[in-house]
DNA sequence: CTTTAATCGAGACGGTACGTCGCGTCTTATT
DNA sequence: AATAAGACGCGACGTACCGTCTCGATTAAAG
């Protein structure tokens, strides 16, 4: 991200557009194929039919390359999916906050099973566990703002009397995406529509008798 | 785990003690001071002055080197403990099951930013989530021991009448554990005391206003 | 062949007798079918049963073990030959040296394009040549005897009249088996009756014309 | 030699001039240093300053490099001996066949005991002994050449009434040099510049009586 | 519309680590 | 005490990728 003083930096405005969507999609496609450990920096430009030179000019990293690819991917979906249709790009606002995190939960349970997603993220989310670098990057990118969303949408609810105002939103999403997370990552358990959904009752409700 | 057929299964009666041991130290070693990715078998091999082939012998990869040493690790601590001395690895039983799970949870906390500790761990953790069979072996036998303590002190609060009967601990207590995860894994946020706190209060109350 | 003074010498009276023919018989064996390089001493062992140290024990390298075996196997084809028929271990003196002689290489012929006798054969020479021990061994045990059978039918041809009596018998011999040697050791040219026969009419009348 | 199908065959024009001549330098040294079966790819690689792929990618073996080492080891020494004195690299033709061959024998004994040359030399003839496959390459690319050079001259010594007109001069030569090779390669006997002119006597007037 | 300089594809290079094979030594249990 | 079995420390194998470094051959911006 941050220039170095070292190398020359390249000019982008000469930049070829065609190999960078090649290194995208080669990128995408091998750590489907062959996972994340095996898809190597070769084997992206012998796929992409690209010189590696051309990679390492414009990325640091095997992760580098992935997190953008990746990037790219949700950008073109969301073009795809059109201004109209931007569904699960953000949070629907019902006034009924169960209902409406519930069915964001939902879409992200689907979304977690597209093994096209599937695997970059994951790849993504293990580079960052052990890479802090790379870690922050990724959530700064990629979780920041769904959190940003969870966010806003606690506010509302709070104005809305839903949520009591004491609470501080950036904790109280987590207990709607951590468990879901933790279940993802570390296979703690099966991840289903009727979890996410007692998910949500007991975070609003609590597990203590009222 | 599973005996592989293509192989001899080497005579475990014969096993050198003493290079287990110095395979373990090595391996826990070379994680906290170069990191997971630039420890190497070949490197483990040379600092604990051991073949590479016994490694090969007795494990399929990095990824269960470091995973048994690191079990090791966690018995030998127990061992050292002491069986008078065991606090953490039990969740106290006090009657009050918000101070009880506060108090673990701040141990967790101080665990989480041991270096000795989180190397390693963040090292299996990593690798897990991108390989399913290591990650459903860590989470086994590293995690599941941990969460069963969870289960234990949630049904005694649900017998107490400190939590709602019809909750399935299993769900519950990732209330308490899985923020705190995904804090640590993901860099989510920061990682405090009066966060942990908070995270029992919140749960135990209910996003919900009373 | 020499005792090391190191070595706490083993006691040949209780050597296994079974267990040294396995070996010679895996050693030949293993030449044949897979080549001299090919051929390892933990190979030898395994197809004849046996621990590695016995041959040890016993040998002090794989060219060892395949010298003894090879002479072994000369012993027992002269043993089995029997006393009377023992045609192709001495030269024949029927008065006419030249025919006798190429009789004798006529046979060597047959016998260097037996497989069973070429593979450990071509391995040994190739050892010695560059290992002078070895190489010192192979011919003072193997090509030393049939030299001098034929230093002896070339003095009883010197005084019988039929060679000058001035000629060293040592050199004279080589013009018979020497370049025979070369041509099977360095693919210098084909071997064959009409060759050895040419040989034996050159080498007697010399190339100078008379 | 052959282009094998599997590998791609990498392109000759960009090579390393640099490396080859490394790799030549370090493989002969080494081969005179600790001998050739202590030889390995990894210590010329090493001694080289050079990358083991870089020799593996050009050449297929051990013993391929070493042949095209003394190859070259040859053509520098003649380029280096110059145009103008090439002595050993031709027979002298003075008419006196006996004197002329004698000559070169005694070049040829200085040259077998010249540990530069003896090393490597010995090295690939041991190799070619036990694998055709380089024991033809080095037959036809170092041996050849010197055999043609006494086929010409004895040619040379028939039309001159020398040597009888009759004779096969690709056998008679091997008078010459097989006898000396065989002491070499097999230790049969001293090497001696009265032995090799003892040889060129007893081929030339034969071991008959006249 | 050239000119020209950076990017591109290709891939050779010096390295590091891989996972395997075999060495020669050793230890253990059996005969 | 020798044996079958095989674990061990060690060194080399041949391979896969790393990240750097030339090479022409485009190729798009500036002259």
């Amino acid at each position: 991200m941050v220039t170095q003083p070292g190398k020359p930096a390249p000019d982008t405005s000469r930049r070829s557009e065609r190999s960078r969507r090649a290194i995208y999609d080669a990128a995408l496609a091998l750590v489907v194929e062959v996972g994340y450990p095996r898809t190597t920096i070769e084997g992206i430009a012998a796929r992409a039919g690209v010189g590696k030179q051309t990679i390492y000019r414009w990325w640091g990293s095997k992760a580098d390359v992935l997190l953008e690819a990746f990037l790219d991917l949700g950008e073109q979906a969301a073009r795809e999916a059109g201004p109209a249709e931007h569904e699960p790009y953000v949070i629907p606002d019902t006034g009924d906050l169960a209902a409406d995190v519930k069915a964001v939960l939902r879409a992200t349970v689907d979304q977690l099973k597209d093994p096209r997603f599937e695997a970059p993220s994951r790849a993504l989310a293990a580079e960052g566990v052990v890479n802090e670098q790379v870690g922050r990057e990724f959530t700064a990118r990629l979780l920041e703002p769904s959190i940003q969303l969870y966010v806003d949408r606690l506010r509302s609810a709070q104005r809305a009397g839903q949520v009591r105002a004491d609470l501080d939103p950036r904790i109280a999403l987590e207990f709607f995406i951590s468990p879901l997370a933790q279940r993802w990552l570390q296979y703690t358990g099966p991840i289903t529509y009727e979890y996410t959904d007692a998910l949500v009752d007991y975070a609003l409700h609590g597990l203590a008798p009222r």
